[in-house]
DNA sequence: TTAAACTCCGTATGGCGTACGGAAAAACGT
DNA sequence: ACGTTTTTCCGTACGCCATACGGAGTTTAA
């Protein structure tokens, strides 16, 4: 990545509350920097990362390939600034209640937002990009944790927990909605061709827990294996966890060190 | 995906049970197909899943890149080798003590491997393949809470928890590690870049508690956003809660339900 | 001895990101 | 009013990628 590049993503992260640089020369842009974000959002959400590429998007903004750049220095900056576009999308409810509360709204925004942009969990980058929404969520999330009686570092690792934990299992739930509807080969058709192999080589008593407990056979599939019930089951466990942590706690209404 | 490459998938997956198939008739194989996977795991090892292909691999074995198709259906079906291959490369340790030690011990496993490979996490399988390791490594898992108190349904959530949530920390850390190493611009040309921007847009008092508790400024690096230290700290408060999900319960010696 | 099956690989197709440079358009300096 | 400068849009080209197809050569089975 060259620094040039890196700054005007930035400026554009920030676009909102720079203000538009003004006093352009050449002919008008004929769509907007938000409107090819939004058609990145649109093509990414529609086929995912992989394919996801320049050229799609600029179809779809009826510009030829070359165009986008003069809009967005490369590919990944593109994503960057999709990202920081959908952690905006949905404004952060107010967080009222109990801790327990607060975290599980928190947590459960995350979990939807995965869902609507499932190609989050793909964004690979190199450099974290800090935007303003980004920077609203890190302010937001901690706002949900402050003056319970947590130290300043817990804080930061209370959050981080959660939005690790809500990262994991929304990237199983996904994974598994993915292999239910887009696989190219039918259930049936799986299983026909799986079945023979696994008969012959999964010797009675060979697995005897995942046969008990387990989906291997696709039995059950309504409670074991159903992704949004073990998010729920975790954050759970994961909350009795930090109420522990603050109980039996000497400054509990003092707050941050 | 192809029925017929499904089915020749699941007999190289289980290779080693069911024993070579023999009497092939053309020119023997110059290499074998767990050549051809290690070959596949030392290029993702070195350079991602969104570098690895199949030229590289076929590179590294000495063949040419049309060769590899003889040994492995494709693309995404070599992935799935691989990541059956890399669960089965460290052996499972004995799980002995308390649930919580034993616990421990899983989920750190899972940490090794993910940061091993960190490749395991860009793996996007539409179907999930089931290889002889991946069975073992889920059996193993289920008999970490065995006979605790858990019901079955309980045992499979508490794995996956602790699944899910070491593979978003474990997500978090390889991230942090890789801009930290391999970003193709120095931290120092980052802020250069980045703190002017910041300076102009981030007025003081916009972000309170980021600005206490965050990593925003670059200090503290050691403490707040630590990896490791996050892992460590959620593991525990998670192993908290699952432990507190057992006290107090009727039957704790009897198991399953 | 012939036929079948298999390996290895050359070629081709259709995708991708993006470097480079040219034509046209808009605004600025004079 | 008129060049000059800047900027947009885009055609072309390069070097990657996966993989479909078919041919040549090798080994075994019939």
């Amino acid at each position: 990545m060259e620094k040039a590049d890196l700054d005007r993503t930035m400026n554009l992260l920030w676009r909102r509350t720079l203000g538009t640089p003004q006093g352009s020369r050449g002919p008008r842009q004929r769509v907007s920097v938000d409107e090819v974000i939004r058609a990145g959002i649109a093509v990414a959400d529609a086929e995912g990362l992989p394919a996801f590429s320049m050229r799609k998007v600029a179809d779809r903004l009826g510009l030829k390939l070359m165009s986008i750049y003069t809009y967005v220095p490369g590919r990944s900056e593109l994503i960057g600034l999709m990202v920081d576009e959908v952690v905006g999308e949905v404004p952060h409810p107010a967080l009222t209640g109990s801790l327990r509360e607060r975290l599980t709204v928190a947590a459960g925004h995350l979990w939807d937002e995965f869902h609507r942009h499932p190609w989050l969990l793909q964004v690979e980058a190199s450099r974290p990009w800090i935007g303003p929404n980004g920077s609203a969520r890190y302010e937001w999330q901690l706002s949900a944790v402050e003056a319970v009686g947590l130290t300043d570092l817990e804080m930061d690792q209370v959050t981080t927990v959660i939005n690790d934990f809500t990262a994991g299992a929304a990237r199983s739930s996904i994974l598994a909605r993915r292999a239910a509807e887009e696989s190219g080969i039918s259930d049936a058709e799986w299983w026909e061709a799986t079945a023979p192999v696994l008969e012959r080589v999964m010797t009675p008593g060979a697995y005897p827990l995942s046969g008990r407990v387990g989906t291997a056979a696709g039995q059950e599939y309504n409670a074991v294996g159903d992704p949004a019930r073990s998010f729920r089951f975790g954050l759970e466990r994961l909350l009795d966890g930090v109420e522990a942590l603050l109980r039996d706690r000497p400054s509990a209404a003092e707050g941050h060190v």
